[in-house]
DNA sequence: TAGATTGTTAATCGATTAACAATC
DNA sequence: TAGATTGTTAATCGATTAACAATC
């Protein structure tokens, strides 16, 4: 059923049972339990099954779940049917890999151009312009974008945050490590690889530890 | 208190308090109390003080806590005093972006080299070498590497990660949006940008759809 | 001392998991 | 029908927040 409220936790969980879906090859069958997504996922049935029901409308009890329309539930739920437009800010070499990465098309996501204090070049790669920082401002507006994608260092970046926001944009995508301070209705997703490799490193410490331990 | 066992949550927010306090400048107050932590990075003071508490060995009241010792503890619990030694997996526009990330040193990541099922380079811009995948086993063993980073396409990364693991490695950065199938005692870390473009994703269209009722 | 601030104990909240009834 | 599977209601778990006592 559709219309409900999800939270992030669940909105989090659904790309990966979409991606799992996508992945499989058409001879599969065209129906899939929870139970099966769950252990391919390794995640409980219970909560696959309350995942989906966010967003589906409901698989049939022996059968499961219809494969296709659930792959199309979920994009249509994420909003992937229809593309949004983006900007980027900061175009080294970050932000020229995220402007190269064609993957995005198949979340909806759109780069329309980079932007940056010094250009060193006018085009990316892969043909997308690179105009300078005073350009930002009219670009968005003239464009409607909603969406900024800040790969600028983390000195900048709230900078570069109220000028997007300025130009009208209603979520930031922040690659920069720090936080930004945003009026309540503007949407910050932080990409902190800080975050995953204090999770990482701690995980090691604490093997390695362990591993002396056995040793003695 | 050191020492205690830190869940998840905490510990992906101690690296925002350890970059706002690295970002301040020498000439600020040596002392900084929770209230104002939290106020500069948008949080409930508590949480921080809760957060603190595992790591610190407390602060003063009316005080607060000395600056200098509160990096230095975050760092220390989190184990960036102590170099991580990482390979690479698959030297795309991404994987070469991480190579060429210097900033991973205060992180304690250290990059040997990266390895590729085949690599149009031998050395990175940064003169780091680039190997061919069968190198990999033999070279995770005589470095001891402990951790890989995966930035091959979905395709391939469960096979990279058997090959890591089988080369003696603990923890996994997962770049590649795919579900990894590991032993108990591996780490697999995703960073998942998927996730992150679903939030943002949904958040835009509750924007428009809102911006279309305003506009009746 | 008074007040700002810390740290702890208790209450609340939300998310996950378990148990079970419904269904094909 | 019997059994696999769904979906829901209740129980558990963990994390956040609120209230308060301790302290400099």
């Amino acid at each position: 059923m559709e219309g409900k409220k999800v939270s992030k936790s669940v909105l989090k969980r659904l790309p990966g049972y979409l991606a799992y879906l996508k992945s499989m090859p058409d001879s599969a069958p065209p129906n899939i339990s929870a139970t099966a997504l769950a252990s391919a996922l390794g995640m409980g049935e219970v909560q696959v099954r309350k995942d989906l029901a966010m967003v589906s409308d409901g698989g049939r009890p022996k059968i499961g779940y219809q494969r296709e329309s659930l792959i199309y539930d979920i994009e249509q739920f994420l909003g992937y049917d229809n593309t949004t437009d983006a900007v980027l800010i900061g175009a080294g070499k970050l932000g020229q890999a995220l402007m190269g990465y064609s993957g995005f098309e198949d979340y909806g996501l759109n780069i329309l151009a980079a932007f940056d204090a010094a250009p060193t070049l006018s085009k990316t790669e892969e043909g997308k312009p690179i105009y300078h920082m005073s350009k930002l401002d009219s670009f968005c507006r003239a464009h409607k974008v909603l969406m900024g994608i800040i790969t600028v260092p983390a000195g900048h970046a709230q900078e570069v945050a109220d000028q997007l926001i300025a130009g009208g944009i209603k979520a930031i995508w922040n690659f920069a490590p720090t936080h930004l301070d945003v009026p309540p209705n503007i949407l910050v997703q932080n990409e902190n690889m800080a975050t995953s490799l204090a999770v990482l490193s701690v995980h090691l410490q604490a093997q390695i530890k362990e591993e002396k331990e056995v040793k003695k």
